[in-house]
DNA sequence: CGCAAGATTTGAACGCGTTCAAATAACTCC
DNA sequence: GGAGTTATTTGAACGCGTTCAAATCTTGCG
């Protein structure tokens, strides 16, 4: 199982400090973290304070400001959590299942399984995940960890699929961004849903998987190479580009070349910005 | 429109009040959306103050909150002026032009040009226009008016242009929403655009024209019905729907005969032909 | 005119995210 | 241990968007 990152600050395993004294801001820090997590879901984003979230913590306001940049950089957290979940799960799923529209399916269901705790105040997340200036946004070099996660859920649908002949080479190496960009546009689709349990959405990906897999499948004919030319040509002089590194596996195959865990870092190594 | 410039906050009166008694309010409304884009324009959406706009118009900030729920609320004059100036720019520019690809990229070269002054602070506005919630999303009911002027300029690039065959009438019929989908897309990468003058989004405007193009003119063909069914079923049943009522023909809503012949409204009486 | 009932306008005040100089704790080297 | 340096922590303060009770202006009507 190749795993590509893990979380960083996540500490589920509630340790004694007996000897490591070095630790003892990190812990802080996901003190911090785990508490804003907490009241995001309690409470939604909006309606959670920093004047709360360091008082629930049992810190000082300024103090947060100093493990975190800004309210907004408490949202990693669960975009990191939530990323990796939605590995795991769409991963089982998919267990034992061949066929690439179901697994694609799944995947997308997984997603939208995962995200549904928190639906009632995505829209909040999204607000501020929607400016490009911040670092939250998909495409940022900040997220690059959770989204290459992501990348490699969508290369293991293929991977697991029975295909039949091969591919365009060219479309065959995009594909799973291809399919990560789909879910961006489902996630667009969940957060503007207003359907209860977001019915519509799932209903949606119901619809999407067999068409996207019924286009992989054509794409192969003659008539369509024209077409798959261009669009896989103006995908990665246009598109690709512009999301932070993916690292498709052009260089070293992806699997392989994922053994960096040193990006793990969200948050930045030392929090030292003052001189 | 460039009406009466008031750059001076002193002197209040420019013209005598003859008659409009009643519309003092209005006044002061206006007041407050111009003094808010001027200096929208001059120092971005986030340094603008509510107190500076309203210390600048003259007004308390209250009374600015008296005509505007919020500071969001005063975008909207900029994406009403902006969709009008684009629609004045896009037919003037299309006038005389018959071939489908060439008008679509002006049309979409022409909001790139008309949005150009505002793209540095583009990102902030667009934050709260990604709110689901928030009366800016180009999907609210609020934001109808400019949607359907847009939609309206894509029937406008349909309906001068010479397409030969006639296409699937459902597909027909999206055509306008799609293209204008196709715009918002074009938005997305406008906005995450870093290059100089954004030069890269007019690149992809005018690698995407074509590519349109082609795949308008493709989907008559045999082969590609199945997908043009499948595609054109999904859009209507997920995608329109979600969007606020786009009202096709603005008079006879019908299903049926679509009222292609009761457009001309706006279109100035060039009855390009398309059949 | 007088005067009640809105419509408009005001500015202080609230709660928020964020900043910062200063206080405190921890660590290093002699 | 102690002096010097760095890491961490504090809470008051700033500027912001927004709210609201009260002040002021307009209007309709007897």
């Amino acid at each position: 199982m190749p795993e590509t990152e893990t979380p960083a600050p996540e500490t589920p395993a509630p340790e004694p400090p007996p000897r490591p004294k070095k630790a003892k801001s990190e812990q802080t820090r996901a003190l911090i973290l785990e508490t804003a997590m907490r009241l995001f879901q309690e409470r939604g984003y909006d309606k959670t304070t920093m004047r709360a979230i360091a008082s629930e913590a049992g810190v000082s306001v300024g103090n947060a400001y100093y493990y975190y940049e800004g309210k907004e950089f408490l949202i990693q957290g669960f975009y990191d959590r939530m990323t990796h979940e939605h590995a795991t799960e769409a991963r089982a799923r998919m267990a034992g299942k061949t066929d690439f529209a179901e697994r694609l399916q799944i995947a997308l269901d997984s997603w939208v399984d995962c995200a549904a705790p928190y639906h009632e105040f995505a829209a909040q997340f999204f607000r501020t995940a929607a400016d490009p200036n911040s670092a939250l946004s998909p495409f940022s070099n900040e997220s690059h960890p959770a989204r290459a996660t992501a990348v490699q859920i969508f290369r293991e649908v293929l991977d697991g699929s029975e295909l039949g002949p091969k591919l365009d080479a060219e479309l065959d190496e995009l594909l799973p961004d291809l399919l990560w960009l789909h879910l961006m546009v489902v996630v667009l689709y969940w957060v503007f849903d207003r359907t209860e349990d977001t019915e519509r959405t799932r209903a949606f990906v119901k619809r999407c998987a067999p068409f996207v897999a019924k286009i992989v499948a054509l794409s192969r004919y003659r008539v369509f190479r024209p077409l798959v030319r261009d669009a896989t040509d103006m995908i990665q002089e246009f598109v690709l580009p512009t999301i932070g590194k993916t690292a498709v596996g052009k260089t070293a195959v992806g699997k392989a070349a994922v053994g960096k865990a040193a990006v793990g870092k969200t948050a930045g190594g030392k929090p030292g910005r003052r001189s």
